[in-house]
DNA sequence: GTCTATACAAGGATAGAC
DNA sequence: GTCTATCCTTGTATAGAC
């Protein structure tokens, strides 16, 4: 096998190069029909390339579809991957709320791929579920109940809020077409993600007792 | 046509019976698999039929889709249909809530339907999205308004906090294999579903300034 | 490495016996 | 109304020329 950089310096698109639009391509199409419902002749044309060669880069729709899925999980939850229990609950949860709102917009197919993967029964990554995103979830929720503890914030089902989190941002990237419709919106562009950023980060502090806004009357 | 009466009196199950056996395990297909990834033969063995007689209930694939999207939308919002303006916020909230995720237990294929249909662009909801659904979401606002003016609640982005209460929800329903795989449950029961319920309905009315309970120190 | 042509299975849908 | 047999299209995947 050639290494990429031996590669990369030839005069015409790497081999690599077209592997990545392929899997661009796929990454599309997966998130748009889920695996049983991608077509490949579909990747084939999104890419610009003949259907069989598709199957020289990766070997069947399954790898292709596997290849998908890990990229789509290694940025998954980013913002909160590294958390100090000493640093502000209410700062990091808004990083995190506004990273997770800012991918839901820039890479929609990322979070609707992983949204397909999860209705269909997780058949790929249930695995992945009981491992290493039980860890993750695992080493937060126990920040946020060294938080709860010192009174730096409202007693709450740690995992409960994560899950919260995740479905109101995902909501923005899975159920875009309807959001925009009930919006009035021609697209899901900055403004629309400031305005919906700026909603979710003050009510979901709030819920966690993090505002510092009083309540009226 | 004969009538459904007619037929019902009938010594042997009624072709009604039949063609709602189908219509059930099409819902559970395509909330699995969507539109494109459904299979008429799992349809068949799920219902117990032979492929052909789907046909002959259905004229074909689409038109039996379209069957079940219109049983999965009347059910919608149902509790959130009749509100009284002088109603209690949090009891109408709570009660909304409740019954969301009541559904979402009981009936998680109905929710995975939408998701699906929702991810894929809406391609057969686009209409009732702008028409029924837009005129639903506005009478609901303008009560969460008249609320808001009258200083029975925060002021929040009214169509937002529906949205977020909808993926909450229905998060449950369209991720339930992740949401257990990670708290350590077996099965999406009656004890579950109460713990998330309780959850749900403090944090949120906590955003809404609903809350009995006051924040910390 | 990339394409044309094609193998073989599975898809939706229908004809026609019962 | 229900089934068997089958049509035709499309699906994934591969062989083999270039």
């Amino acid at each position: 096998m050639v290494s990429t950089e031996a590669r990369s310096i030839s005069n015409r698109p790497s081999s690599d190069a077209i592997a990545q639009r392929i899997l661009a391509s796929a990454k599309d199409e997966f998130a748009q029909f889920g695996y049983e419902g991608a077509r490949m002749q579909r990747v084939a044309d999104r890419a610009g390339v003949p259907k069989p060669n598709i199957h020289y880069h990766y070997k069947s729709k399954r790898r292709l579809y596997l290849a998908v899925l890990e990229t789509t999980i290694e940025s998954w939850n980013r913002a909160f991957d590294d958390v100090d229990p000493e640093a502000n609950p209410a700062e990091v949860l808004e990083a995190f709320i506004r990273d997770k709102l800012s991918q839901a917009q820039q890479d929609p197919a990322a979070s609707r791929v992983f949204a397909n993967e999860m209705i269909q029964g997780a058949p790929n990554l249930n695995t992945y579920l009981h491992t290493d995103m039980q860890a993750w979830l695992q080493t937060r929720t126990a920040v946020i109940r060294q938080w709860m503890d010192q009174n730096k914030m409202q007693k709450v089902d740690p995992e409960r809020l994560i899950f919260l989190i995740w479905a109101a941002t995902q909501h923005y990237a899975d159920f875009q077409v309807q959001a925009l419709a009930l919006l009035n919106r021609a697209q899901f562009n900055e403004q629309v993600a400031t305005e919906t950023a700026d909603f979710l980060v003050s009510f979901i502090l709030r819920g966690c007792g993090l505002s510092s806004e009083r309540t009226n009357t």
